[in-house]
DNA sequence: GCGGTGCATGCGCATTCTGGTGGTCGAAGA
DNA sequence: TCTTCGACCACCAGAATGCGCATGCACCGC
């Protein structure tokens, strides 16, 4: 994990740094706000410490200037405890969190965990199968990322097949997890949904297993 | 946007949930730990202002009990000023923020914000989809730069999907964070709302996916 | 009244299901 | 090894289902 502590008074930033590096963190350190802005933009950062009032630019345009430039790493502020009214500009320039000065360093390091912790819950459930990528979140799927078009039955077994990858799926298996109880088992509705989610992938991934069920693999097959 | 407030007391818990109505977010009111709990457990919430200091089961106790349950929704903490280590606890029970008491409600506004934009995994108090912007802050939303008269529930039903860009949104979930307890799940309101912020906003980019629900997306996506 | 909201009705059509037909695969026997 | 047979599977096209939407009206608070 790597942080940058951006803080014009070099006593603190030291303090801070040094606690960081006791944690174990990663941590550069800035002393103005357009040196702190620009190491922001360039370096990927887990984290920043940023003060508010810096000299040449101040914090909130600091976090103003990355999150316009898509700049999305959590954010930290440090202010004077008594002007609560820059903790809510601050806030809602983006900054993530604020501490008021002065503070206890145990407290800030507590919440750069919060954080980055916070950070990492955001991660998207992808699943990828050869060309074929499947978003469980976004519910979409994209053969060579032109989107695909499905139903909403087509989808789940897509996604079911991809959830179970390499594996052989029976068609008794598809019926229980893509419909409730009491569904006609004599019918061939999956064989149906097979053959139209084979056409709408255009690739081959869909093995048939002969008398056992289906399994969905990619094509780079040693087997 | 549905809230919950859990704070015993009754003028403090009033005064916050007022202001959170105002701003436009659904509210229910929780009066002691046991029934904090329970609520957070089983509705769902985009964001919990939890007192630390409650009767029967202390806010420490119930966000671990949260955090255990795999409940994962952002919690402010609402504590004394001077106890600065129950905050560190509180954050390292999975407390994503706190606020030291007494605070102003501006200030916890705010905050409130900023959790619910960071789950969605926005840095900035504006989200834009294509020609639609949405200020999170100021309650307004425009498309091409022309401020929009969105009715209360128009905005919500808008701010959630911004919120959920990308993601299918099914009519259940739409239903549980526009409206508090109890209501008939059996109706088309939901429909009706998306019909008429579709003829308000003119572009169309709140998508039916049937079966599922609404997904609202930028039109130039390849990828 | 008026704007905002909730609900009922009915229609159009995408989606899903069904039955049938023809094709394919595999095993067993010649 | 080749042939034949039966089981299994793919595909088609029509039918039925039920989802989503527009419309209009009732209600409620102001």
């Amino acid at each position: 994990m790597r942080i940058l502590v951006v803080e014009d008074d070099v006593n603190l930033n030291r303090q801070l740094s040094d606690a960081l590096k006791e944690a174990g963190y990663v941590v550069d350190q800035a002393f103005d706000g357009e040196e702190g802005h620009y190491l922001g933009e360039t370096e990927p950062y887990d984290a920043v410490i940023l003060d508010i009032g810096l000299p040449v630019m101040d914090g909130i345009t600091v976090v103003e200037k990355w999150r316009a430039e898509g700049k999305g790493m959590p954010v930290l502020m440090l202010t004077a405890r008594d002007r609560w009214s820059d903790k809510v500009a601050g806030i809602d320039a983006g900054a993530d969190d604020y501490v008021a000065k002065p503070f206890h360093t145990e407290e800030v390091l507590a919440r750069v965990r919060a954080l980055i912790r916070r950070a990492a819950g955001h991660s998207s459930s992808e699943i990828v199968c050869g060309p074929v990528r499947l978003d469980t979140k976004a519910s979409k799927a994209s053969v060579d990322g032109v989107a695909l078009k499905l139903t909403s039955h087509e989808f789940r077994l897509l996604s079911y097949l991809m959830h179970h990858m390499g594996q052989v799926v029976s068609r008794t298996e598809l019926v229980e997890h893509m419909y409730d109880q009491d569904f006609d088992r004599d019918s061939n509705t999956i064989e149906v949904f097979v053959g139209r989610l084979r056409k709408k992938l255009g690739v081959d991934l869909i093995e048939t297993v002969r008398g056992l069920g289906y399994r969905m693999q990619a094509p780079t097959d040693a087997h």
